[in-house]
DNA sequence: CTTTGAAATGAACATCTGTTCAGATATTCA
DNA sequence: TGAATATCTGAACAGATGTTCATTTCAAAG
């Protein structure tokens, strides 16, 4: 049978979801206890058991959730137009969907290394899948002879880092719109590439 | 009176401080406890306390050396030649510092936000010294019209992130030699930089 | 109004946490 | 040798940890 509409179960999980995700980025997961989890949503500790087996899984779901959906998101950009327009939506569209979501980004790879290894399997192959939507903009661009790049795996990796790094220092209301960063950056991307 | 030579301080104070890198390092400093690096060390938790008065300042003092190692090093890179020359020097040099020392980089940008906030002030006035260095790289080569960059502050903090993020995913025998890499990720700045 | 079943409590569990300190041990110096 | 000093142990502390579970609460269904 199907949950009934309206149940309580609707609302406490992604609760739960919401303040796990807000406290891991903000402390750190192996600093943050069931008991201040549940204390956020305003329950008491083995309450959260109705909506994870253990910690680690609740870690585990918020990454995965997060890495698919961030593939979910690339996979909706249309992708046409040269390869250089293509590196271009790519860049946009990582940062921008990135800095709309820093929690999800700063947990997905800081508490890597809490994650049992088949969990963490798991998240590395969402991770790589995401890396390939780059690596293969690249390698086109450079077989069409749109871009000039000596080693295409060092190019892709240099290029996410460098979007990747801006959630690490940009805040709200700062001296650049996110527009105005999404171009310079694009700018510097493009000219990495030798395009 | 100074310490006499040969006494063992001078020996178990080191390991401990080894002890602690590694494993933080691996599982992160919440993760860690105290008797899991007095076992590392070959020594009771309490015998700890002689070399450090708590688990703080030792995260404490190892950013704090990390940083200032880093930053004496790099005051002894000579600082001659033309923008682009200096900012490959710099390139280079923060390439081959960072791989060398892979234990220091990751706590000291993956446990900032374990530090209470004077040592984390601390931590980010260090931090911020070392980034100017490579802005002035910049400003000074904008200044001279050697390179064609919008914003410094963006180009810096792009290619710091750039070339830290090497760390992430190199291993010791894999495909490129350090040397290689290097060249590579200095051609790919060169030209983020505009130059 | 009663029955049902999910949601939440609150106490209990075994174990681990950082830190302290009196006492034991080992090393150095006279 | 004996005295002094540095080093370490091992037990103790008060409290926190993830997780379980019998029991209670409470809204919806019949």
């Amino acid at each position: 049978m199907a949950r009934k509409t309206g149940s309580h179960s609707d609302i406490t999980g992604p609760l739960v979801r919401k303040a796990a995700q807000h406290l891991f980025a903000r402390h750190g997961f192996a600093a943050v206890s069931m008991r201040q989890i549940a204390a956020q949503v305003g329950v008491q500790a083995g309450a959260l058991y109705l909506y994870t087996p253990d910690k680690q899984t609740l870690l585990f779901d918020l990454m995965k959730t997060h890495l698919e959906e961030l593939l979910a998101a690339w996979a909706d950009v249309p992708r046409d137009g040269s390869s250089v327009e293509r590196l271009e939506a790519f860049s946009r569209f990582h940062i921008r969907y990135h800095l709309e979501r820093p929690d999800e980004v700063f947990i997905a790879y800081m508490e890597l290394r809490n994650l049992e290894s088949e969990n963490f399997a798991v998240i590395e192959d969402l991770r790589r899948s995401y890396e390939s939507e780059l690596e293969a903009i690249l390698a086109e661009g450079h077989a069409a002879e749109e871009f000039s790049i000596p080693d295409i795996r060092l190019a892709t990796m240099a290029i996410i880092a460098m979007l990747t790094g801006v959630n690490t220092w940009y805040r709200e209301g700062g001296r650049l719109s996110r527009d105005r960063i999404e171009q310079i950056y694009c700018n510097m991307v493009r000219r990495a590439a030798g395009a």
